[in-house]
DNA sequence: CGGGATCCATACAGATACTG
DNA sequence: CAGTATCTGTATGGATCCCG
């Protein structure tokens, strides 16, 4: 998740940072967030760098907190450059870097495999949901 | 995540379900939630199939309702089987389905990913706090 | 053993308002 | 334009109790 400064400490607090060493679960904290992977994946199709209002706009729903609290994720990560051009208006550029870009390949792979399945898979949830909300059971009095 | 009825529902309700025809926003919201994930690379290293207390011992950390909670999940989705031995005590067998043990390969490259490269974005995000934490930043008087 | 139901803490996410 | 700050609702996940 795009936590702002440090979710571990937060967690240790808790006394169940089971298994720290395992990377999949660091890496999931931060893809889990929607936002992080719909970034990475939007950043990896530009063919430059994007501005904070066109990313805005590419991510149709994120709230301009969630988009700078990820950007800044992101970048804390090292998987994002930010470029400041201190004129007025000021415009921030954003890009991937090395690693981000690398990060994005398995992240298209997810897309794929989600474009190609997605579909059947709601179908399924919603055919065993209706089975058994629509077969035996009663409602509220 | 492992939302046991209807998130579209919940998310429509409060009017922004910008693009429910995005396949990649519905498997993140369950691919997110990290025992998803986890629960598909265990059960797709496993031989067989395997129980509840097997899965359980398998990721530590996890609660037994978050773990029974993900099962229903993934197996309202289709991504999972599961056979119940009705002796005493009962004997329940969760194994992946063929759509399961597909989406285990890009997530697969996922962990790859995470386990080459987690350990340089912890140092890179644990340097740059570091950095704007002791250099230039006064406290609260 | 394999869960379901319940209560509760919180941290995540949205809306709004304010700055340079 | 590009954010930061605050306030708050709510879903998520943990703990506990209980049942078959």
């Amino acid at each position: 998740m795009p936590k702002p400064d440090h979710p571990e400490v937060t967690r240790a607090r808790r006394g169940d940072l089971f298994d720290p060493a395992c990377p999949t679960r660091l890496l999931l904290d931060r893809v889990g967030s929607k936002w992080t992977t719909m970034l990475v994946l939007l950043l990896s199709k530009a063919t430059g760098e994007l501005r904070f209002t066109e990313l805005k706009r590419g991510m149709t729903g994120v709230s301009q907190k969630m988009l700078a609290q990820t950007l800044r994720s992101l970048e804390q990560d090292g998987l994002l450059d930010r470029r400041v051009e201190a004129t007025s208006p000021p415009r921030v550029y954003y890009k991937l870097t090395e690693r981000g870009e690398s990060l994005a390949v398995p992240l298209r792979a997810l897309r794929e495999w989600a474009e190609a399945n997605m579909a059947d898979i709601q179908e399924h949830s919603r055919a065993v949901a209706d089975h058994s909300g629509g077969d035996h059971r009663g409602e509220m009095p």
